[in-house]
Parts: structure tokens; sequence; C-alpha cells
DNA sequence: AATGATTCCGCATAAATATGCGCATATATC
DNA sequence: GATATATGCGCATATTTATGCGGAATCATT
């Protein structure tokens, strides 16, 4: 078996898109979803796979190296569409945006991953950020601010 | 203690100073590092700082956000001064490069943090890239090519 | 087709990481 | 200053991840 295998290489591509999709919290899950998809694998094949994929961990769980800091600097990219930045009690964070950006806010905080948010909904000038606590939020804050580059 | 206590802040601080200057390869050995800083914590600390943190762990260790995927963009932006690629054994990757540019390549192997690579010198248009073996050296081969968007 | 070289991958387990719990401590409210 | 509320963090441990080893499979060479 000196060649890599059209199993290993499928099964890696299946990988890769399953990641794409979203990030994978565990390798215990990535082989249920395998599975689903057809793919018969241990634990110990999905952390090689990963690390030969070149896959990372973040707090959101597995993802592709690009997908890690795009969220970050996706953000940075929509700093401008920001206007205001608000909380409205310990878990829920008010951000409000130029007209019609509320989405892209909402998704490129989405990507970023971060272990402070526990989800977003963006309507047109809004986005509602749910953190799991007061810490959570203040940190959120703080780290909104740093991927901006600006104050709050 | 309803406030983040300075020791945190500054704990949290000495972390992302270490990872800046390189990866950590386990919470362990940062728990090590701080000590020599003077700071006392456990792993279980460390841990939850790392979350905090943003920190991201690839088959380098732990890393800052943005340090991660910085690498294969920073190689893509090197791929013209790429000359040719060839082997030498399964534990030596020739690069040769644009005369004067051999420095920049390797930094951007570096900061891939590929599991294939061991290690990188770069002399003026060559570069020497270790790699871990036979396998690792045809896997970082397409690596590259990915990475440069090119063929080898 | 036998031999050897190489790789894949599961199993078992070592190693590393995350977390529930409880105490100590800090802040707020009265 | 007493009480209530919230946070930090260590300990012990559950959970998750990485890996040494060996058997099976594939390919090259003779």
């Amino acid at each position: 078996m000196p060649n890599s295998s059209e199993t290993q290489l499928d099964r890696r591509e299946a990988i890769r898109q399953l990641l794409q999709k979203r990030p994978a919290a565990t390798q215990r899950s990535l082989v249920d979803a395998l599975v689903e998809r057809g793919f018969v694998a241990t634990q110990s094949s999905v952390s090689r796979d990963l690390r030969e994929i070149g896959a990372i961990k973040n707090a959101g769980g597995y993802a592709l190296p690009g997908a890690a800091a795009a969220g970050d600097e996706e953000l940075a990219q929509v700093a401008d569409l920001l206007v205001d930045l608000k909380a409205a009690g310990p878990n829920l964070l008010v951000i409000r945006t130029e007209t019609g950006a509320a989405q892209r806010v909402a998704l490129a905080l989405d990507r970023c991953q971060w272990p402070e948010i526990v989800g977003n909904v963006g309507g047109d000038d809004t986005v509602f950020t749910a953190t799991s606590g007061a810490a959570a939020q203040r940190n959120l804050i703080t780290r909104i601010g740093r991927a901006t580059s600006r104050h709050w």
C-alpha cells in the first residue's frame, strides 16, 4: 500500500467539505458525519487526516486553515459599517450598523467563532448577539474593539 | 471577584507575547514558560486563558489567531520567487529561488507550521527544507503546489 | 511468485485538554 | 458591615486527542 489509497483521498476531501460547511466540535462527531456519507474510519484516522489536511482547532472546533483567521479579517473589513454597540442585559449585545449591513456583520461575527458568542441574528441595521454571560459580554466588546480598531 | 483580576490580565498578556514569539506545543509547556516569567497557574487556567484569548491549535501547536493562516498567505505572496523544487533523499527538499529571496521563502515556510516541515534554512537563492520522511515530503510538495498555485 | 519495501489504519493506551465543583475573594446593595 | 451575587482558579477527573505497534494491502524488483 505504497500509495495514498483512493479511499483516503476521498475521505479527506469529504472532511474538507464537512469543515467548509461548519466547524466540527470533536473528531468523534466527524467520524459520525463521515459514516453518514458512507465512509468508515476511526477517530485515529480522523486525527491523522486532520493533521495532514492542516486543519486547526479553535474555540469553535476544527476548521480549515483559511476559515480561521478569515473571520477576524472579515470583521475588520466591515468595521466601518458599525454604528453603535450597546449591551441589553448580560446576554445580549445590540449592534447598530449602516442600513442593510447587518447581515454582513452578523455573518462576519459568526465566522469569528469566538467562544463568547452563542449566536447571532442580523436584521436590516441591527444585529443581536447572544453572549453566555456578563464576563463574556465584556470580553466580546473588547474583542470587537480590537478587531475593528475602534473603541466603544 | 466580579472583575477580571490584574493577575489574570497580565498572565493572558504574557501568554500572548509567548505565542507571538513562537507557538507552544502543549499547555503544560506554557505553564512552565509562565513560571519562568513569574506567573503561577495550572494547566486548567491556561486552558481557559487560551480559549478566551482565542488562540488556535494547529499542527505546530498553539498560536494566535492571525498567525495561523498568515503562513499560507505569505507563501502565496512569494510564489513567483520560486524557481525550482527538487528532493534530495526523503528528508531534504531543495528549493531554488530568485537571487536573494531564499530568506523570505524560508520564513514563509516556517510560518506555515506544516507538520511535514521539520525545519528550514534559507541561503541566498536556495532553501533547504528538512522533512520527516518520504510521505511527508511528497505531501509537502503537493501542499506547496496548492499554496503557490503552481505545479512542480 | 517470492521477497522486500512502504503505507494504511485499527486497536489499545498514553498524553493532553476541558470541565464540574467548591472555596476564596471581590464587588454591589442595602 | 452584613448579605447577596459574581468571578477566579485549583483540584480531581471526564473527555478528547495522539501515537506505538502490528497486521493487511499494494507495488517494485528479481
